[in-house]
DNA sequence: GTGCAACTTCAAGTCAACTTGAAGTCAAGC
DNA sequence: GCTTGACTTCAAGTTGACTTGAAGTTGCAC
């Protein structure tokens, strides 16, 4: 585990840190979310503050932001220096919506859930979790995992 | 809306009723969730605990199983009959605890960003936003949308 | 200067949960 | 009896976030 000359990272060595796998940190790249210089033969040299971005991009898909969202709130952040407090905050205080907008369909959920043990149900006509009309159409193809809000109707 | 006689509703019946799509519904018969009967000409025919069970496997789903996990609670409950107090009750349970388990991990990574707001971060060394080597490593291939406790952790 | 792990690219595969399309059949109202 | 919309099957496509594999190249330690 020697680092690089001028403390520079290899894939390896991102990768160890970072939590990621290399072949995850290649489609990042190619995904326009971080950025590598070349060794003269070729071999990614990756800048010490690439390990924020990466760790940013994790911490976005944690309050459920696609690779694409992540990336254009990097867009929003400073590329090689830490954000300052105004930068950061405006991008956490988005999360904070998003956070809190999860947690309360989540207990809302469990609210129903609660009542239902109560009640003995499933029974048509009046358990409360049936005719969930409130989220009932799907919202296009693919796979969805979480019915979670999408992230658009929080764009600031 | 004509209901087949003997009250047994048809695939688009069905989709109506449960919000969900013809296709999808043909789905989860492939995969064994529902069952229907079929008329001289080969049309499905689907009982009215039918919507039970759909109905069942989309709360499974908000909850956060994948639908072979929401098949195999399905196989613990009364196929042709609403369940009982006592057996409705374990599987909401369960339900209640994945549901507590992903309100808990979402309060602690809000908990981190106010921190972080506060401290101006990002910076690598104080961030807690830095290092979640509590989930670091992939769970498997395939698209992984939110860092949540996967299910076998919780299994009754 | 040699050995070998770590790197390179690129195409293709994976996963869940569906959807779409084609080409044909059924059921029910007039 | 005819029309028309709802149904049938089956194969293939979609989405996001990656992984895997093949075939070749680099970089560092000895």
């Amino acid at each position: 585990m020697t680092l690089s000359r001028h403390d520079q990272l290899t894939i390896g060595q991102l990768a160890e840190r970072s939590g990621l796998a290399t072949s995850a940190l290649r489609y990042y790249e190619s995904l326009g979310l971080i950025h590598a210089e070349r060794t003269a033969g070729g071999q990614r040299r990756y800048a010490r503050a690439t390990l924020r971005r990466v760790a940013f991009v994790r911490a976005a898909q944690r309050v459920g932001l696609s690779l694409e969202e992540a990336g254009e709130a990097l867009e929003r952040l400073p590329a090689e220096r830490a954000p300052s407090t105004a930068e950061w905050s405006g991008v956490a205080a988005t999360w904070q919506d998003r956070i809190d907008q999860q947690i309360a369909e989540l207990e809302h959920l469990r609210r129903k859930l609660t009542g239902c043990i109560g009640c003995g149900c499933l029974s048509l006509t009046r358990c409360a979790l049936y005719n969930p009309q409130d989220r009932a159409a799907a919202t296009g193809p693919g796979a969805r995992h979480l019915e979670l809000p999408r992230p658009e109707e929080l764009a600031p």
